[in-house]
DNA sequence: GAACGTGTTGTAAGCGGTGACAACACCAGT
DNA sequence: ACTGGTGTTGTCACCGCTTACAACACGTTC
């Protein structure tokens, strides 16, 4: 009854045979003898038993399990590429889920983690390249998410930088000319790289956009302070390109508390296409990533690394959504291929 | 250089002592000499070594490790809680993270995670009582998280039926009086128990909710489209109350689609006080859970659990946030004489 | 000086599997 | 009858650590 406690040893003598024998059945292992098999086979069902994964992994060389990094799981993001993730790679193996939350043992977390799966995922601004690199000396499957690359360990990611560029277009296209950045990009590569893109497109427009206003998180509370305190600093640009969505909506919350109408006095980008973006007040014109592939990618990626193959890197597209929140005007809205609006029942 | 392949014996022979000795150390046992513990410990830095978790797992009891299965990743709800979990737990054992996506195989993955911890807690709709029973028949601790009880395993939860029956009472106040669920209460044993007492709430004030209308998962575009399809069947309730805040947003959506105004056409209340909540147009009315509490709680409780304790279910309080979606006027807002309305926007 | 704690350390038996290797039965070829 | 596959099964040495238990070196005590 408590199939915690029979073992090996329990079937094989249920079934009369030697406990290689029950592990060869196990494992399908071909030269067994059809009688044994069965009779092993119905010993394991009579018993109930589960064989013990730890003892598996310390004997063999197999943890059955696939583990994933991310820095924090909250917004629309995670949940999506775990999603993709889980699709792809969890009827192989266990995937084990790690936040790491920018706690100083991170470190520890993710060796630790690393001991207990036979590959991994890094997203993002987690753990440091060392630790990567520590990883994939030692013999480990990693597969990078929306980070950049450390040595040859491939690499999954979306497209920052066209975006990014299409986005400062988008603004300048507006008729924008104070624009600033808002988010942290030295805690999210990805945030880093949109940043440099977005900068390099605006003093291409002759717009500079200055230092960025940092933030302290990525949450929309986040996103409303800084920008508050920018304002009462002094700072007044009357567009502000966001590191995501959720700092968007911090713009928004700011704005109002601040007297400005979003749209007409102040105009705001955000990034990831929230599912509630589209339904803010004007809707939020953004950038959609294809999560979800970016998670099935990522699996597929350590699955064929564990496989023994080859992975490589790969960028995946990514989608300007554009909405109301840089004028309901919106001269160009089309300079690309864009369904310019998802407010809808979508699809 | 390879932390991965120096063991207890490499760090015995390095301090010119026994395997017993090096454990001890490790595990802080007292009879140790001074001298010698300096020399292990010596040792033990200069060859990097960390002890194997899975050979400790299965020699000792302990996997150093807990254990949350989540239904889903999505929405505020899960990131929050996970934060909370980890706040307390994490410093002491890894957490293992598992989403079950009501895949067929959670069971397995379920019993596949019970082995690779020492506690464990389930929430919702994740896993069947009988399982449940089993695990804790097994041995392991395991504490419930928004489900309601198994036996005696102690459950940690956020008060549902209060809230709903604050939730009812304020549409009723408002002078609606065709009102309809919007949910899938089949799916979430707390949207289950919301739906009651809302139901309750109505039926009390003589509003009848009528079957209520379900969804095929709790997503914005869940939402919508059963919204739309209801309505073009000929269900038109001026209030929708929906089992969560994503489902409300897609009946603002669906609003939009049809042409009602949310506020004055259409009534909606939902359910987690998401991050964007309050930046729709109107401002969603809705619950407030304290979902970082939550984790907190459920981490203290495998915590005391795990040390040999005793720990009882709790009924954390939520909280009753009003905004704009159920009509401007709001004439009895916070001020109301019913027993959940400590009422205000947004705490 | 023999007997006895006390503190410290080593020996070795597991934990529950895996897998190399040996052993064995059985049948074909010679 | 003898040799040589082929297929099937058992034996046993690990995997890296924990933990009785035994062993030993010391003062103490009588």
């Amino acid at each position: 009854m408590t199939p915690g406690k029979v073992t090996v040893y329990d079937v094989a003598g249920e079934a009369g045979v030697s406990i290689a024998t029950v592990s060869r059945v196990l494992r399908d292992h071909p030269n067994v003898a059809d009688g044994t098999r069965d009779r092993v086979k119905q010993a394991i069902d009579a018993l109930g038993w589960r064989p013990n994964q730890t003892a598996r992994a310390l004997a063999g060389k197999t943890n059955d399990a696939i583990g994933i990094v991310f820095p924090d799981l909250s917004g629309p993001y995670y949940a999506e590429v775990i999603r993709g993730f889980e699709r792809t790679s969890g009827h192989r193996s266990a995937v084990h889920i790690l936040a790491t939350h920018e706690r100083p043992s991170a470190h520890d977390h993710v060796r630790g983690l690393a001991e207990r799966v036979d590959g991994m995922v890094v997203m993002g601004q987690t753990v440091d390249d060392e630790l990567v690199a520590e990883l994939v000396a030692d013999g480990l499957p990693v597969v990078l998410l929306a980070r950049p690359a450390v040595g040859s360990t491939p690499v999954v990611a979306t497209d920052n930088a066209g975006s990014a560029r299409a986005l400062a277009d988008h603004l300048v296209d507006h008729g924008h000319d104070t624009v600033a950045l808002l988010g942290d990009p030295d805690h999210a590569p990805d945030v880093e790289e949109r940043f440099t893109a977005m900068r390099g497109a605006l003093e291409a427009r002759d717009v500079d956009p200055g230092e960025p206003i940092l933030t302290r998180g990525f949450e929309v509370e986040d996103g409303a302070i800084a920008m508050i305190e920018a304002w009462e600093a002094g700072r007044r640009p009357r567009a502000v390109m966001a590191a995501n969505d959720q700092l968007a909506a911090g713009i928004y919350r700011a704005a109002d508390a601040i007297g400005l109408a979003i749209g007409t006095d102040l105009a705001v980008t955000g990034w990831d296409d929230h599912d509630l973006a589209g339904l803010l007040h004007p809707g939020l014109t953004t950038v959609a990533q294809p999560m979800r592939t970016l998670g099935t990618r990522a699996a597929n990626a350590v699955l064929t690394l564990l496989a023994g193959g080859q992975v490589d890197s790969v960028v995946l597209e990514t989608e300007l959504v554009v909405r109301d929140s840089c004028g309901p005007d919106c001269p160009l809205a089309p300079p690309l291929p864009h369904p310019s609006s998802r407010s809808t029942t979508g699809g």
